[in-house]
DNA sequence: CATGAATGAGGATTCATTCAT
DNA sequence: AATGAATGAATCCTCATTCAT
């Protein structure tokens, strides 16, 4: 039959088939966790049958590794692009944290798996998953490449209590993720979306002056 | 026979039976989230039958909207007696932020709690519970109180871009929470336990620094 | 305490609240029969406990067994006051069967549990519950009292064939218990309420039809 | 190995498994309704497993509403061979009723379902399944067909108070159930088995008579 | 006479996964 | 490369009933 009405994937796409699964299961993990997600909703959500997940990938728990460590490489590669050297470290620093805040809220769905791997594994995916751990490396060297030069231009702290490359990446990703993670309560207690349109923006400026006056040797106070 | 070997619970306590079943069922809800926990589970880890949560709280969700509003209370109910009315505005939120941060240290399972509230109910528990809704005004009102007192006296910033004590209490959660939801991938990643003994003060200090510099009109760096 | 506020039934009156219980479990067996019954719904009916229940009747098939003899004695005992005897055979027939009819409508719940009883107990509790089983003596005397003074008077088919009593008794029986156990498909289906006030009155009078004209020995067709 | 023993279904055959358990169910639901039904004795006369049925069926009730539209297709899918037109109309209503009688006979579980969805759904089930809903309209088209050929030929009634074919599917369907509805405490409190082999002609030839006198114009007394 | 607390057996249903083709 | 059929072990929840006071 060459023109027949096909229920299932019968088009011998391996590859498309992958990847709708992968998709279909991010979006199901990223909102169930991997203990709350079904397989049988991930199934609904694709083209293809339940059997083809076990055939690709093996099992829930392999297809979530899978998801994970591509929600991973997402988040991570990023900055690779952003040729921040030709900028001065404050700029460049600030360039960073808004291509942080505007990645992370085009991809909601991979902040979510990262914070659900930490609640419900504890980050036991992560670590016994060879090809996460290295990919944070590029982002340290990234902020510690603005920060030296800040040192050595003078307009970054250098005190005693000055924060590490380490710090300012656990003070921005904190700000970073939990616009995503409490979105909803924050939403319902302060009627503050915090990624909806109308306050993203402030919200934006508001985490940069916080990272920035974090680091910064003498924090300008416009007024 | 007055000392029998009883099976389950027949001490006819019955807040006593209660207390039992919140707490074997925030451990675990805070770790496995309303979709991942199991009523078995929770039970194995009570003195009770399975029976006596359904007798007590109905279903398993109503155990975990009477968790939820617990912990919720818990997170809250603390600023109260730390009378930082007698504290200059600094040292007042000096005193706040540390206090969150301890507190949370001190409640983790009523953080992760929260969080997964966040992620897999999107905040709809909350948004249907009445007692949890005006629970984070107090915790405004102070911040507010502070803010304002640190205007009056000008150590503050009051800039147009100042932050608000939405803005505070934002950035302040982020931090605190994020200690305790990201512990994890953290700790595998840059090898930093923020809560670990070694390294909880330090990170402590750094988090009190950060949203101090984000208020203070200038903030000293000493060197 | 002498003016509290009571929940449950404090009067101590043993007779009214038996007669409670019995009330709310007629409705409860009525509609959803012995199997399907809850005795926790018939608790909620009731300003009683469930305890009382067990107190009163033992168990649940125990009052399910009160329940269904009070509902047999309520639908045999009602010919009694017809003073039949006074009237001519064919009147008196008529007056048994409009009695009949009407007097089912006035007792639905009491219909339904007969029926119950017949498809899930097969009748096996009213065949061990002796103060049943001569409830339909009284029944069977007046129809066959009506029916021998009726081929006395000659009114009344006395053929090879003609109508027992038993025989009048199942037609009427089966004419009037139909119309409680199928009342609802029949509405349904049909767009007919056969106890609707609408149609009841022409439905009884030809079931009331139907069965003189068994017995008859020349019906008149009034046209 | 080719003949291993096997347990469970791994024949592989849709179709006979699912007839398996229609079967099996019909039985279960007969005998206790919907409500006293249980899924475990529907498995247990079935060479399936319990988690087949709702591979299959989704779920206890909608396994129900198939068992109840097999048995109303079954209960009115009957009269269509009966070819009543050949016959002169006294005689086709006769062939009519009795054909239904020994229907019903043959059918007793299909009748109790619907004697059970009467009392323990009231019809709603039938209300909402539009299969069901117009198997009807044979039947009437019959026995109207009959009536009006009845009528032309001037052997049934045509005064103001003639019996409709609505009127005498009341009747007959009445009669036909309540044999087998209300068997088993007709047969404990008057000794007759209305279905049993001894009984049963006569007892269909009594019902036979009931119904063709009251839609005869001069019914015969043969004596 | 009355009752809140407690219980084990059973009830429907869902889950990730494997079988046979 | 792909698939419909089948499965056992959970999983949440309900039921009639008894205990201790």
């Amino acid at each position: 039959m060459s023109m027949s009405t096909l229920t299932y994937n019968s088009r011998r796409n391996p590859e498309l088939t992958r990847r709708e699964i992968l998709n279909a299961a991010l979006e199901e993990f990223a909102h169930k966790g991997l203990l709350g997600s079904r397989v049988d909703v991930i199934v609904s959500k694709t083209n293809t049958s339940k059997r083809m997940i076990y055939y690709y990938f093996g099992s829930k728990a392999s297809l979530y590794t899978e998801v994970l460590k591509e929600s991973y490489a997402r988040i991570r590669q990023r900055e690779i692009d952003l040729n921040l050297d030709d900028l001065e470290p404050e700029k460049a620093l600030r360039t960073f944290i808004r291509e942080t805040l505007e990645h992370f809220e085009r991809n909601i769905d991979a902040v979510r798996i990262i914070a659900y791997e930490n609640l419900q594994c504890e980050g036991t995916t992560i670590a016994s998953t060879p090809e996460i751990l290295n990919l944070d490396e590029r982002t340290l060297e990234i902020l510690e490449g603005i920060l030296s030069r800040g040192h050595a231009s003078g307009v970054f702290r250098d005190d005693d209590d000055a924060p590490t490359a380490v710090d300012v990446h656990q003070v921005l990703s904190a700000l970073a993720l939990n616009r995503v993670e409490h979105r909803g309560s924050f939403n319902v207690l302060f009627g503050r979306d915090m990624l909806g349109p109308e306050e993203a923006p402030r919200n934006r400026t508001m985490i940069e002056d916080a990272v920035l006056r974090l680091v910064l040797k003498n924090p300008r106070t416009w007024d």
